[in-house]
DNA sequence: CAGTGTGAACCTTTTCACAGCA
DNA sequence: TGCTGTGAAAAGGTTCACACTG
C-alpha cells in the first residue's frame, strides 16, 4: 500500500529504525531483513514490516530490504531530505550543552541562533555562535524558514517563550521546560521532561522491589514448609 | 476500585499530574476537579478520573480531589517517599548539564555519583561531585541502594556501560545516547534521543508545509474560477 | 446539583498467521 | 524456499455518557 498519513506510532519509530540503518549502511551492509531491524530497534519483526509497509513496498519476498534505498525512503518520508533549522532559547546548562551537541547536525539539524532574554549573556559566543536578544526572534525566524523553536528556560518563563515562538512563526517546538505549554492548532508541540522519565521509572523500580519481595516471602514460605 | 496492575499509559501520565498539583498547592489551593487538572496537564478530564482512580477512589462527588491528600497517594504510587541515588556516566556536554541540573533534586532524585572512563577527567569536581573512574561503580552502587543510571556516554559506549550498571546492581536506566540497549528481564530502560523528538517534529512539519501548499494552491485554483 | 467513578462504545496499536511473490 | 505484505484477531487506550453520591 502506498503511503496516505502513517499512524503516530509508527513515526515515532521511523527515526529509530533510521538511526540503525544508517549504522549499517556505515558497517558496509546492503541488504537487511525485518527480523534484523527489528532486532536492532528493540521491537519485534511484525512491527518493522508493518511499519515499513506505511511507506510503500520497499522490499523484496525471500530477500529483505535495499539498505541504501530504504535509508532514502525513511529519510524523504520524515523530511530529512533538507536540514531544519534550530533556535535554542534560553542558554543555562541545557541550552548550553544542546549549542554543543554535534548529534543534531549529524542527524539533519542546524542550530542556527541561540536566543537568551538575560541582557548579560547576549554577545557570549557558545559551540560558535552569539547568543542574541529575545527580540530578534521575528528576525530569526523570518532568516529560517521552518526554523523550530528547542525551549531550554526555567518553567516558569517557558509559556510566554513559547508565545513568541509561535507569533514569529515558529511552528515546531521542542520543550525542555517542566511545564504543559498551550499552543494553538497547526503548531506541534513535543515535551522531554527529564525528571519525569525518572519518575516512571522510580514506579517501576519500586514495584520491582515489592515483587522481589514478594518472592523472597514465598520463598522463606516455602522454606518453612519444607522443614 | 483499589490499585493492582496501573497501565502504561496512566504511569506515564502520573509525574505530569503530580507537578502541576505541586504548583497548585503553591498557590495555596487546596481542592480541584478533574477539570482543572486536565486544563494544567493538556488532556480531557475524563481520563484525569479514569487515572486518578486507578490508585483508589480519592476525589469527592460533587467536589473534587484534595489537592494535598492527591500529592501524597500519586506519590506514594510513583515511589517517591523516598529520595533515589541516580550515577550519571559520561561527564561530557550533557552529563554535566544534568549535573547541575536542580530539577532533579527538586522532584526526589540525589544525584549520588559522576562516573567517567577518561582517566583525565577522574577527580575534577561538577556540580559538587568529583568525577569518579568506571571501576567504582560497584561500589557506588553498593552503597546507593536502588541507585538508577543515566548515561551521557557517546552511542559507542553505551552499551558497555549499560551492562556494567547491570552487572552492579541497577535495574533502572534512563539513556540519552542515541543507541538502542539491550538488557536482561528486570531491567527498565528508559530512553531519551533529543535528535529523534526533532525528527518526529520535522515529520508533521513538513506534512503541515505540504498541506498549507495544498490550501494555497486550492485558493490560486478558487481564485482562477472566480475570474 | 456539581463532579466523581465507571461500564460500554470506540478507536488505535500490536500481534498473529499465512497467502503470495522473488 | 525465505521473507515480505497484510487481513484478521487481540490487546490496549481513549472517550462517552450517566448513575450515583456528598
Amino acid at each position: 500500500m502506498s503511503a496516505r498519513s502513517i499512524p503516530e506510532a509508527t513515526v515515532g519509530r521511523l527515526p529509530v529504525y533510521l538511526r540503525a540503518l544508517v549504522e549499517m549502511a556505515e558497517n558496509g551492509a546492503s541488504t537487511t531483513s525485518s527480523e534484523e531491524r527489528a532486532a536492532a530497534a528493540g521491537v519485534n519483526s511484525a512491527k518493522v514490516r508493518k511499519d515499513l509497509s506505511h511507506l510503500g513496498s520497499y522490499g523484496t519476498r525471500g530477500v529483505g530490504y535495499d539498505v541504501a534505498y530504504l535509508i532514502h525512503q525513511v529519510r524523504r518520508e520524515l523530511g530529512l531530505t533538507q536540514d531544519w533549522p534550530i533556535v535554542i532559547v534560553g542558554v543555562g546548562n541545557l541550552g548550553h550543552a544542546l549549542a554543543n551537541y554535534r548529534g543534531f547536525a549529524e542527524r539533519g539539524f542546524r542550530t542556527a541562533a541561540l536566543v537568551d532574554a538575560e541582557p548579560a549573556k547576549v554577545g557570549e559566543v557558545v559551540g560558535g555562535l552569539p547568543i542574541r536578544p529575545v527580540d530578534d526572534l521575528p528576525e530569526i525566524v523570518r532568516a529560517n524558514p521552518g526554523a523550530m523553536g528547542v525551549i531550554c528556560t526555567p518553567a516558569s518563563e517557558a509559556q510566554k517563550v513559547a508565545d513568541l515562538l509561535v507569533a514569529s512563526g515558529v511552528r515546531s517546538i521542542l520543550n525542555f521546560a517542566p511545564v504543559v505549554l498551550q499552543a494553538p492548532p497547526g503548531v506541534s508541540v513535543r515535551k522531554v521532561d527529564l525528571a519525569v522519565e525518572l519518575q516512571i521509572l522510580a514506579f517501576y523500580e519500586q514495584r520491582n522491589a515489592a515483587l522481589a519481595d514478594v518472592k523472597r516471602r514465598g520463598r522463606a514460605v516455602a522454606d518453612l514448609a519444607r522443614v
